[in-house]
DNA sequence: CGTGAATACCGCCAGT
DNA sequence: ATACTGGCGGTATTCA
């Protein structure tokens, strides 16, 4: 969960590992992309996808094998996995960037869909 | 590292 | 009657 909201900019990233779900939400993942750093919210989503919060879970389940929630950590993790091999910036700031609300969550998520901290991923996959 | 508060998710029910 | 949608409530999980 995300219930803060940072401020920033848009960024792209490569290709998602969501594809099978590109066909009907594509252009969702599309939109994600370009605001990743801002508060991406169960309801900002649904209201992107235009359907209510219950349908929009139920059908972004359905089509990717995992929830919204989740989804929006892969693609942040993604964005942040980029910075951090193709950029010196440091940890924190591309933990904003990224839409995390902390150098901590970034840290855990991190963990949590790499087994791998920032920090070591970027000594062992960085540029 | 614990605590408080917010959010996500899921089952179930009702309306169309 | 079957299928899909939206809302509610509770519990689990996450964040700061």
């Amino acid at each position: 969960m995300f219930m803060k909201r940072p401020g920033g900019q848009a960024q792209f990233s490569t290709a998602l590992s969501l594809q099978a779900a590109d066909d009907k939400f594509g252009a969702l993942h599309e939109w994600i992309n370009k605001h990743l750093d801002d508060d991406l919210q169960l309801p900002v989503l649904a209201d992107q996808a235009g359907m209510s919060e219950r349908s929009f879970s139920r059908h972004y389940a359905e089509a990717t094998g995992i929830t919204p929630a989740r989804a929006i950590e892969r693609l942040r993790v993604e964005a942040a996995r980029q910075l951090l091999s193709e950029s010196g910036l440091p940890v924190k700031r591309i933990s904003r960037r990224c839409g995390f609300g902390s150098e901590e969550t970034m840290r855990r998520s991190f963990l949590r869909l790499l087994a791998v901290s920032p920090q070591e991923y970027r000594t062992r996959f960085g540029a």
